[in-house]
DNA sequence: CCCAAATACCGATTGACAGTCGGTTTTACG
DNA sequence: CGTAAAACCGACTGTCAATCGGTATTTGGG
């Protein structure tokens, strides 16, 4: 799924408020960048039909918000840019990781593998409660 | 960078393949997608400008292969992708690799934490080299 | 209940860019 | 130096984001 310049920025603004409307989003980006509220609503429709933003008609207006959280949806990303360069053999997943573990230095992986415990703790907790 | 369908598939041909001129990779092509030399031509051409292969004049025919490997260039991918949602402040690299964290179930995480283990053990012994 | 303002929706246009391929130019080798 | 092979150029198509004018729809107030 191909994602646009605008379409972009309007994700990473939608993970910084909870909720918001054309008007909303259009006031936020007048300053920075101009066009017409026509355009950010075309955004947000398009946005809304790829999936990534959800909506509810509260009063005139839909209220719009992130359908994922901005790390799930970096996971989803990776995973679909991956996808065509790594069989279904092998796991793709941990193909990207090691990927990009020869990006890392020292100080970051030693980063990386502490946040790894963590998480296989955490998820050790759940499965057994 | 955008990367089309026939782009794609070139790319992970090279990936198999030391080296090959135009009239060698439509040999493969032609039977599971039909076209012509001439796109294929047009393909690799535009490729190397994108720098994803190198070529070089050997006779007739630019002899073309990858210029990167297919994990390096994968964790570059995934860096392009990725940066537009990460900001400076934060390393874009390690946002990433949480993020697919959570996609991960606990034998990919071991396998991941060994593959990390190795690869500091091999990046420390570089260092005192 | 109906009207006007707010908003959604539709359609057209533009600009990138991949894919495709015909035609012309360049090049390397006999 | 001529010719065959390959590179290169240019045109056209299809897709998709961005843009925005115009129309349809909806909602809340009167």
């Amino acid at each position: 799924m191909r994602l646009g310049e605008l379409e972009k920025l309007t994700l990473n603004y939608f993970w910084g408020v909870e909720t918001a409307d054309a008007k909303r989003v259009y006031a936020h980006f007048k300053q920075q960048r101009g066009g017409t509220l026509n355009t950010i609503q075309s955004t947000l429709d398009r946005l809304y039909k790829k999936g990534l933003l959800v909506r509810k008609k509260e009063g005139h207006a839909f209220q719009y918000s992130a359908a994922a959280s901005r790390k799930s949806f970096i996971g989803q990303l990776i995973r679909d840019v991956t996808r065509d360069f790594t069989g279904d053999d092998e796991d793709s997943l941990l193909a990207a990781f090691v990927s990009l573990s020869t990006e890392l230095d020292e100080s970051q992986l030693e980063k990386l593998d502490r946040s790894i415990q963590e998480y296989r703790q955490e998820t050790n907790r759940k499965q057994k409660s």
